[in-house]
RNA sequence: GCCGAAGUGGCGGAAUUGGCAGACGCAAGGGACUUAAAAUCCCUCGGGAGCAAUCCCGUACCGGUUCGAGUCCGGUCUUCGGCACCA
């Protein structure tokens, strides 16, 4: 007989909402603490897809768990309300983005509740309240008292197509993220945050972080991107103009055949001849016109333009002409030396202009490509004879004793660009004086205003209309507020320390609370945040705990990303595709235990799986097996059951363990081995009856309270109980059956028991395989012999 | 191009430190129950040979180490994810 999912469900969803039974008290630390973190979603108006719940229910497994462990839990659960389409939505029907965001966000906390996670809803984050981003403008202005912001000129991701500009992580091959609009470079005043000057402690944190997955760490590692090399200073022939390149090959400063600066470089206006000047102007414009899109294309088919001018070459005053090319970008000097004969980018770049190439390392072929491996050098003076590490040395150590040159090391990571032409985002809390000043507005929150039209009008931000908000006095004097507002990745660099303490208008956070609950125990999310928010935080946590306010360096101790779900054949699930599966439809056929069950044993969380509906079937005949062995089936005695009674130890093993590896198909796996053999049998001992059942609630949490309650205890709840303990003596066999092999053929199976001696175990051997192959050499793997010694 | 992850039945996937490949589930086939169907239960289920016990082959491909390799080493191919003119 099925049972009424749909009645059960809803009564145990009101019950744990009505008693607060998932509700953390911060202030007891009598326990041990567990701070259980999942990404906070952006309310989309399309709802949950089933993709969103594989961390979710992840995590909540673990959650639940680690409280009937006796942990004291923080499991929160909050939105990243800020963000474009809500604007969009705004300027389509004039309605305010909040509602619209509201409205999504019931829908979300609906879904959300269906499938039983166990959040503290009381402490809910939405990224747009007041109360929220009150704390995120206070940082903001922390960061710049400190001199970690600025605003200035900057060349930066313009997009037309939605009005803003846009940082580097927000760019997918050229285009933008969202919307997939062109994007150009374009020179404009912005805001911007210093992460560069925590290049070096953001990397070498990433040694601090054991548990996070490998890849995301390279990938953090790649995108700081720092690298070893020399700045060399080059005079500008006939002017007291010089300018400095970057290289990490100093050792091959005597093939430089010319230099190269970025069309962007300050000296190009200064130092273009002026039979090169129409040329230059025209290439210089034709650059900046080009999107990021276009300037990658050109790959192989390097452009470029001489300027007329020629610099010295500092080790042999040998004579070079300088050229511009947007092959090379604004990144250390914005020049470089061209070493064509050990650059491949350069050698295509002389090749297509007809400059020399000349060799200064032995090896490879010139003729074909530049030549870029270890080598003896020649033609190179001082470093005749030396390989390339030592002429390395041996050159930055003569360029610095003459002054000419240093030891550098450079970061690819840019600055954070911190302004966003919209308006749905915070404020950036700052007033530009009539008078030149830029000030503070220190009175927060400073609050985003209602506004009649949210459109952008004449390339200025929305806020730009707000006139009576825009226009302030500050100190007595006139000033005008900055109209641009924060990146939607602002709010999420910070939120995790938020949950902590959500209430509290007098702070970010108390200090106490920061102290017991930080780090993040198990943060899961997906990968594509690897170098945005991921890096973002650990930048704002870092500064913040250099300040003394957050007590620790990394915040996040332990990071899972999910894999993505696949459709149903395979691909990507989108709306296009018409592959999209609806949890809402699932949870209304199956149940949410069903879908939690399902999506659990599908596989490995973080690998990319599909979809397929025929499958939940499984999970489906798996809940209803347990539900009429407790209910319907009359086996649940207080008595003992020794066929039973290694299996369950065994399992209670294997789940404790598999939860907290996060390894859930295989937990699940085990579960079913032992509903299938409690299936067979006419007694189940109580005692396995209940642990079993408590194994089960973090996974499935509904009919796990329901029988509780209906078989065990009407008066207390399954998640006030404490989590089965096994006996590790009785989880193990006390006798197996092993193969024994000749020349790794199976040739026989015998049994060995505990406590046999080796003598007896290599009789029963000899004597399976026939006497004959007895005096063969015998190996005992060291599995057996850690059996037989037990 | 660089970095990262992966490649196992018809399918999703198992397999502590190298030690019985294919756990668990889906699908499929057969059977029981039923007037019938659904549900449930039982059996079979990598490929090949054989009446059979049994034997041979098999974890992307080629080679190596080892008594023994899905697992370790070298090379190749493929797929996915990230970065991409970073000097």
């Amino acid at each position: 007989m099925d049972f009424n999912f749909k009645e059960i469900e809803q009564k145990w969803r009101e019950r744990w909402e009505k008693d607060e039974v998932y509700k953390t008290d911060m202030h007891d630390f009598s326990k041990p603490k567990f701070y259980a973190l999942d990404m906070i979603p952006y309310p989309s108006g399309e709802g949950l897809h089933v993709g969103h719940p594989i961390g979710y229910i992840s995590n909540d497994i673990v959650s639940r768990m680690k409280r009937m462990q006796g942990y004291n839990v923080l499991h929160p659960m909050g939105f990243d309300s800020f963000g474009l389409p809500a604007e969009q939505y705004a300027i389509k029907t004039g309605n305010h983005p909040g509602s619209f965001t509201d409205h999504n966000i019931e829908t979300f906390t609906r879904q959300l509740k269906s499938m039983g996670f166990s959040y503290d809803w009381s402490k809910e984050i939405r990224t747009h309240d007041p109360r929220f981003y009150h704390w995120t403008q206070w940082i903001f202005e922390q960061l710049y008292k400190d001199g970690y912001a600025e605003h200035k000129p900057k060349y930066v991701n313009w997009c037309e197509g939605l009005g803003t500009v846009l940082a580097n992580d927000e760019i997918v091959d050229g285009k933008s993220e969202r919307g997939g609009f062109p994007v150009e470079k374009r020179l404009m005043k912005q805001w911007t945050l210093n992460i560069p000057a925590y290049a070096e402690k953001l990397l070498s944190g990433l040694d601090n972080i054991p548990e996070w997955p490998n890849s995301t760490k390279e990938g953090q590692r790649n995108w700081i991107g720092k690298s070893i090399g020399a700045e060399v200073e080059f005079k500008v022939e006939n002017s007291d103009y010089t300018f400095r390149v970057f290289t990490t090959r100093a050792d091959t400063l005597f093939g430089a055949t010319y230099c190269v600066l970025c069309p962007e470089h300050d000296l190009v206006k200064k130092i273009t001849t002026l039979e090169q000047k129409n040329a230059v102007d025209e290439y210089v414009s034709a650059c900046a016109k080009k999107t990021d899109m276009e300037r990658s294309e050109l790959n192989d088919n390097k452009t470029g333009v001489f300027i007329g001018a020629y610099c010295i070459n500092p080790v042999n005053n040998a004579r070079l002409p300088i050229w511009i090319g947007d092959y090379v970008l604004m990144y250390g000097t914005g020049a470089v030396m061209a070493v064509p004969a050990h650059d491949q980018r350069d050698y295509l770049f002389s090749k297509a202009h007809n400059l020399p190439i000349i060799r200064v390392v032995e090896g490879g072929d010139l003729e074909k490509e530049a030549y870029t491996g270890d080598g003896k050098h020649i033609n190179s003076g001082i470093l005749d004879g030396l390989n390339n590490d030592e002429a390395k040395e041996k050159i930055i150590d003569w360029l610095q004793k003459r002054g000419l040159g240093c030891k550098k090391v450079n970061y690819k990571l840019r600055e954070w660009l911190f302004s966003r032409q919209r308006y749905w985002g915070e404020p950036i809390p700052v007033v530009f004086l009539d008078d030149g000043e830029t000030v503070l507005d220190e009175n927060l929150p400073l609050i985003l205003p209602v506004m009649d039209d949210y459109k952008a009008k004449n390339g200025e931000p929305p806020l730009n209309n707000a006139t009576e908000w825009k226009n302030v006095v500050i100190n007595g004097k006139h000033g005008v507020r900055e109209t641009s507002t924060m990146p939607g990745t602002a709010a999420t660099a910070w939120y995790y320390m938020r949950f902590i303490d959500p209430h509290n208008d007098e702070m970010l956070a108390d200090p106490e609370l920061l102290k017991h609950w930080m780090p993040v125990d198990l943060y899961i999310g997906g990968a594509e945040h690897t170098v945005g928010h991921l890096l973002y935080a650990r930048f704002w946590n870092q500064y913040l705990f250099d300040k003394g306010i957050s007590p620790v360096n990394e915040p996040f101790k332990k990071l899972v990303h999910p894999g993505m779900l696949l459709g149903e054949n395979g691909e990507k699930m989108s709306k296009s595709k018409g592959n999209v599966i609806n949890p809402d439809d699932v949870i209304a056929q199956y149940g949410a235990d069903v879908l939690r069950v399902y999506e659990m044993f599908m596989g490995p969380i973080t690998e990319a799986k599909p979809w397929n509906t025929q499958n939940i079937e499984g999970s489906k005949r798996f809940i209803n097996r347990v539900w009429s062995i407790y209910i319907n089936d009359n086996k649940i005695q207080d008595a003992e059951n020794k066929n039973l009674e290694k299996l369950y130890h065994k399992t209670v093993a294997k789940v404790t363990q598999d939860y907290e590896n996060l390894s859930f198909n295989t937990a699940i796996s085990q579960m079913m081995i032992f509903i299938n053999a409690v299936q067979k049998e006419s007694v189940f001992p109580r005692e396995y009856a209940c642990g079993f059942i408590k194994l089960l609630s973090p996974l499935a949490p509904f009919i796990s309270a329901e029988i509780w309650q209906q078989v065990f205890d009407a008066n207390s709840l399954i998640d006030y109980q404490s989590w089965p303990t096994f006996d590790v003596d009785l989880a193990k066999d006390d006798e197996i059956e092993i193969p024994v092999q000749i020349n790794s053929k199976i040739k026989a199976r015998i049994m060995i028991s505990v406590g046999e001696n080796r003598e007896s175990v290599l009789n029963k051997a000899r004597e399976a395989v026939g006497i004959n192959e007895a005096d063969k050499e015998i190996y005992i793997e060291n599995k057996i012999v850690n059996f037989i010694k037990r």
